[in-house]
DNA sequence: TGCGCCATGTCAGGAGTCTGACATAAGCTG
DNA sequence: CAGCTTATGTCAGACTCCTGACATGGCGCA
């Protein structure tokens, strides 16, 4: 086996670390001014698409753990943000966001679109679209259950 | 404007999460057997390819800061897996892989193109490079000096 | 019905990483 | 040459996120 296991420059995982790394970094300082982080911003996101999720639900969609997910939930819901029911649907309590909260998404929301279109500049739609499906499809190849 | 900022299901930057997060958590898994965290076998990996970086290079490659590589490096050479020169290239300590490290990162390496390798499985060395091409392209993209 | 099983919410503790700060060494510049 | 800038190593503190644990509410099954 001449072949080395793990060439940096060749390596798709490096690079996913690299572009993931990047993109975090630009999306800190879009929403720096907003006094927003990316993780409370990721969390408005999904619960401005997906009103009603449980901070379980929400917890996963954003990949932290619940416990993780229960203080930003407090930080955002003390700022106004959004609001958690007091009447449980069961054990979970669904959560939407305010107003207030809807507003700062809009411009959260455009800042983060701002960077992402910076990101994926000089591409056509398809090209995206295929970019897209290629990491998706490394999502599905990595959780699929393994022998 | 009609169509939504950011949609999660068409966003890249969320795939991208989603795969990295995806991928991470599956290095860790390989990884675990050996007593060795994803930073710490970065570091490791990088070592391997580029003896004698300083302290401060491997943490720009492996994407932490300074101070963070500092303790990395601390617990690895308690390990006796890498040794840190004693006379300074300048400022700088250079940093190698001892026999031992050397043989354990063989292990690890193996591990994570294991992981790699169940990531990309069904695609052409062709597709596999021009994804790598796609995401190196969103990282120069993203770290372009913007006007 | 009763039991086990899973998911959710929550509390406490700890590991990892980051920001801030300082001293030192090399390079550049006037 | 002196001074400024940059890069590195290091120390200290704070913060984020995670792991572990427990109680509670729904669901399936004997």
């Amino acid at each position: 086996m001449a072949q080395r296991e793990v060439d940096l420059d060749s390596s798709v995982g490096y690079a996913l670390k690299q572009a993931a790394t990047a993109l975090r970094a630009e999306m800190e300082a879009a929403l720096e001014p907003l006094s927003l982080t990316v993780t409370q911003y990721s969390c408005l996101e999904l619960l401005g698409q997906r009103p009603g999720l449980s901070a379980a639900e929400l917890a996963r969609g954003v990949f932290v753990t619940r416990q993780s997910m229960q203080s930003v939930l407090q930080g955002l819901q003390e700022r106004g943000l959004l609001s958690r029911s007091t009447v449980p649907q069961g054990r979970a309590l669904p959560t939407q966001l305010t107003p207030a909260g809807t507003d700062l998404l809009g411009r959260a929301s455009r800042a983060v679109a701002a960077v992402e279109s910076r990101m994926l500049q000089d591409r056509s739609a398809a090209e995206v679209a295929r970019l897209r499906a290629d990491l998706a499809a490394c999502v599905a190849a990595l959780e699929a259950p393994q022998p």
